[in-house]
DNA sequence: CATTACCATGAATACGTTATCAAATTTTCA
DNA sequence: TGAAAATTTGATAACGTATTCATGGTAATG
């Protein structure tokens, strides 16, 4: 009843050729006479011969496999990258571990080394955050790394993403545009140079190109969840800011429902644009106006990218950015 | 530069001991002297040495690595139970590879023999449609295997899950206490043993309780997505029904968005009651009254499991049914 | 002090492939 | 037809670890 595993040696046996040839035929080497390869084809299929790819792992060193680093898969955003990147994945016969970092710093460089030592070929990370600990190790792994939905700020690391930036510039002048003067940027940690960096830096130049002048007072810094935004709704509704641009889908719902939830009409007193345009935003009413993030695309082209690195081809550009569409619903006027 | 790996032949030889030694301390084995185990650690930390997990694997046998199929990781419901999964796992130092099966029966057998060629040491089977086939080739892998959030209808395999009939039945009694007559069950294909068999039969208990004559015109298969439910509520709303049963949360949203739309009151004309409580049920307004199942809990309850299965450890009961609990909010009086 | 039991260690082998290189076979071409 | 070239094949050595079994050393026992 135990069926012991059956091995490349038992095929050969059977088909009477070499362990070698049997290599060959299952590796899709050319060198091989047809009908040596049909006869052992036959074998393995009558064996019901499955190659272990571990062994062939050990001895190719290659693993076939890559390592998905992201903060938490249940974060709709993540998902969907993860779903782009597992695609092109298995279209390219790799396999995804997954690893949740949860945005922490020694959990992050834990599961690198984990992911190095399973020898996998290649590493997608995502995640805001990156400290120099982490950088550090992503430079010493003799495998190839790419950045999925951020940048490293120092442009060290290979990358896909959109320009955070521009979207969040042209998101404000659209709110500026729309005659709103007191304008909010809310969004996760500052920290994150997707935020402290690009999009507070997007910001900032919407307001200037308005002449409005940057107020302290307007940055909101708090998590992406829905229920921060439920909570920041009272003071904001208490306060003379008509518009703001949130940085994150369930944060902006949040937001949304608790300033709703105050009577405040959105969006004739609040107009909102969020970012990344994720199912969310147009399952809620009003549906919301938001960033066309492209998720699933960039991890898919991430996961392209990393398979060209890990064959060592020339690559034109390192840095990818993916253009991203402004959604417009109803949040807005 | 290149810096070439370093094996645990070179920590022997740096260390004046054998590699069986060394193999030892890295393993734990306490028949080891404390002496040498010092001495050997510390050559381990200055020449920065990882052992190799796949050559680890090939020796042992064991991969530290489970397999998760899932037909989508961009569904909230499955992302969670991953996620459960996930924290488990890594708890126990296992990993986790990830594969999309789109609840597409070749992929999944497909996915399934390339998991057990990566000799991965358990796998987690999430997804409600199951075939003979698919069956089949669990049966035959010597590797255990458990369901999360479905089970098996022929009670088979090991599983973790909820009592969907139990919870269908209470949510539609409810909706009868509360008036209602005609009361429609919707949800995805009915060839998924969760929806054709489980809930469907708590649907008919609850209504044949009732005294309310089951209606095959009140049973309507779609599919699990918000589009699909925003097509429904022009149906629906033209009807004399006046609540629904509906087995996810983003079909529900669809629905009572769609309703919304045509001017119908939810509550006060229609309510509904939605399955699986995902997040998506309190950020919609009204927000909607679902089926508390413990997803995160099913992931980790369905991962501690595996483990004591892989370990062959006795399990008391192979079949575990989780507690849920009912979440009444403004879908329904 | 001699004997036994136990503990710590090392040598050698297995795990199941791929890869290298030489040998054997076939094909080509003058 | 014979030599050279090309193709196909096999023997064998990695790959980096765990494991088994034997052995030497040390402590316990009488």
């Amino acid at each position: 009843m135990a069926k012991q595993t059956i091995t490349i040696y038992d095929v050969a046996r059977e088909a009477g050729v070499s362990m070698a040839t049997v290599s060959r035929v299952v590796n899709g080497n050319p060198n091989v006479k047809p009908d040596t390869r049909k006869k052992v084809n036959e074998v393995i299929e009558r064996l019901d011969y499955h190659p272990n790819a571990v062994a062939r792992g050990l001895a190719s060193k290659k693993s076939t496999t890559i390592g998905v680093i992201l903060p938490d898969i249940t974060e709709m955003f993540f998902a969907s990258l993860a779903r782009g990147i597992d695609d092109i994945a298995s279209m390219y016969k790799y396999n995804i571990i997954l690893e949740n970092s949860d945005e922490d710093v020694d959990k992050k460089v834990e599961v690198l080394e984990n992911l190095l030592a399973k020898q996998v070929d290649g590493v997608i990370y995502m995640g805001n955050a990156i400290d120099d600990r982490l950088r550090e190790a992503f430079k010493s792994a003799r495998t190839p790394v790419v950045f999925a939905g951020s940048v490293d700020d120092k442009h060290s690391m290979p990358s896909v993403s959109i320009d955070n930036e521009a979207a969040v510039y042209e998101s404000v002048r659209k709110l500026v545009e729309n005659k709103n003067k007191k304008i909010a940027f809310i969004s996760g940690p500052l920290s994150e140079p997707v935020n402290g960096k690009f999009r507070i830096e997007g910001y900032k130049r919407a307001l200037a190109d308005a002449k409005i002048d940057f107020n302290d007072n307007l940055v909101f810094e708090t998590s992406n969840t829905y229920d921060d935004g439920i909570k920041l709704a009272s003071q904001i509704a208490s306060s003379d800011i008509t518009a703001a641009f949130v940085a994150n889908d369930s944060l902006a719902v949040g937001l949304l429902n608790g300033l709703q939830d105050l009577d405040v009409k959105v969006p004739e007193e609040f107009e909102i644009i969020s970012s990344n345009n994720t199912s969310l935003a147009k399952m809620v009413r009003p549906q919301i106006s938001s960033i066309g993030h492209p998720m699933y695309d960039t991890g898919a082209v991430a996961m392209r990218l990393l398979t060209k690195l890990m064959n060592k081809e020339e690559v034109e550009e390192r840095n990818i950015t993916l253009p991203y569409d402004m959604v417009f619903r109803q949040s807005t006027k």
